[in-house]
DNA sequence: CTGAAAGCGCTTACAG
DNA sequence: CTGAAAGCGCTTACAG
């Protein structure tokens, strides 16, 4: 591996001449910098970026912590985040947390000893308190509050939720339910039941809400909900993948969505044009999440100061399935 | 952030010592161990991992180079290497090359620009003389033979394919298809249609192989594919996903799977376990590959020999559909 | 068992 | 416009 040393006795300059014409910085006459570029070329010259990062006292990479990489949510952002990132000069590393808090603040602890530039964490579990300790590492969450100084991007779930829930209500005659994942009690994801409940409350219809947990197994679920549902023909679910299971479930009992009951959804997976009908979903703007996530953290590694709550606009995709 | 330096000050020792303290090297004395401890705790000494790596000349990472991350088979390999990586202390540098063998050679100049340690690399597009270039970066890869000198782990596509296929002839009374992606003309992927061809011809059954393009969408290829295969009663699709979409479509044409055609497939997905039926399908012993991949990197890592062509083991899932 | 010193490959004042 | 020198925070011979 040539190194700058080795560029610069051959051209016959200083190092810090070979630094200048590399990063462009300084000045350079146009002969030198033409020579020392020809050399490079000549010995295949390429800046060693461990030392510069180290010099630098800071990584060119950003921490990516996200619960699963199996789940379709945290896909589609991975891809967004990864490729913003990418664009400005970033790196991507990857922590799958697996739901876990304490693994979380592990990889905070790993990521900063290594001085990368920052993180953003997707769906997080880490508690407040613990969290707070962490944030001399600039960070930016994806759909949940750690605190004060952790800005979180999102959509108004509660919003999107009650919009969603009116479309539910204006087809359903019966009772309707909400049927999601219940386990994070402080998420911005709770604001979607919030919003359901409050929506049905609001028209006086008769309702109910149907909370699983991430750990379990989902069809058995799924079966547990329809045999508890006999008297709904509307239901919100949390997220798109769970609305598709059950329709899917449905379709083998003859009943029809959209036509023997309705069903609403949340996020706007990638993948729902893989069905044979359309769902009516809140749609997730995912690279938008994903550009204003990595912009507001350039900005923190910057120093500049940011909005703490960024709230996205979303859109609602009218389907056939109410 | 307190130094080595700042340590060994307060702690009235050399750095050196310090440095040995930390990890575990050379021979320090019980006391002074113990009191560099103490200094370490007191002052909240975190060592700085990039400075290390930057004197060790390598960095404790490894890029793991991925066309996608929506995409299942991906998704499940990436959280296993992740994992594995992290056990032993490597990060993952996360790169989406989105089905693109240029940036597939792009992001190697990259990672080893930054000494990382080395790289695995799914599902591949580089083509053999290019990547022939970079091969001073220890690197691995999963399903596709690059060149001669880089580990390939996978299971054995071909016979997997044959047995599958037999198992798909001993139902199927028709016509069969296999339907699957068919531009990566040196991937062993391929060899799932080469053993189903070559199982029909030696069963004299007749057959057809329909591919299709991994950009092409999915939905309007699948109802190409039904209306090609009025004759057919035996499909063998190329991955699990596609499986269930067709036969999701069907079942809304009233045609039963298990009853009316049969389908096996191909991957094992996670995902299978939430459809109403089990799939018959080879299973990619994710795990295992994951393992596999990333034991040989460490191998090349440490400039050890390795085999390289790693055939695993795969099981068949005897489910509903055929 | 311990410490002073050199060096990893860069960047950045500083002096010319 | 250019180069010699210091220094980023470590590890590792080397001498004691």
């Amino acid at each position: 591996m040539a190194s700058m040393k080795d560029v610069a006795k051959r051209a016959n300059v200083g190092i810090a001449t070979v630094s200048r014409v590399i990063n462009n910085s300084g000045f350079v006459s146009k002969e030198t910098r033409e020579l020392v570029l020809k050399v490079i070329d000549e010995v295949g010259y390429v800046p060693n970026e461990l030392a510069r990062n180290f010099q630098k006292k800071q990584a060119n990479m950003v921490g990516l912590i996200i619960p699963s990489t199996i789940q379709s949510f945290t896909g589609e952002l991975t891809y967004h985040i990864e490729k913003e990132l990418y664009n400005l000069g970033y790196h991507t590393l990857l922590c799958i947390s697996n739901h876990a808090g304490d693994k979380e603040l592990e990889y905070l602890e790993k990521l900063e000893s290594h001085q990368i530039a920052g993180a953003i964490i997707t769906a997080p579990f880490m508690s407040v308190q613990e969290s707070y300790a962490y944030n001399h590492l600039p960070i930016v969450s994806i759909d949940r509050f750690l605190n004060q100084d952790i800005p979180c991007v999102h959509v108004d779930n509660f919003e999107a939720s009650c919009r969603i829930t009116e479309k539910l209500l204006s087809k359903a005659k019966q009772k309707v339910a909400y049927v999601g994942l219940g386990s994070f009690k402080s998420g911005i994801t709770q604001d979607r039941p919030k919003g359901f409940r409050n929506t049905c409350i609001r028209h006086g219809r008769p309702h109910r809400v149907i909370e699983m947990h991430y750990k379990e197994q989902l069809i058995p679920y799924l079966r547990r909900v329809s045999a508890m549902t006999h008297d709904c023909d509307g239901y919100f679910f949390g997220c798109d993948y769970h609305a598709h299971k059950h329709i899917a479930w449905m379709y083998t009992q003859n009943q029809i969505v959209g036509r023997d009951f309705y069903v609403v959804s949340f996020d706007g997976l990638s993948t729902n044009k893989d069905y044979p009908y359309i769902l009516t979903s809140v749609q997730q703007p995912f690279e938008a999440l994903s550009k204003a996530a990595v912009q507001t953290l350039m900005k923190r590694i910057n120093k500049t100061k940011t909005k703490t709550d960024i709230v996205l606009p979303y859109q609602v995709i009218e389907g056939d399935t109410c």
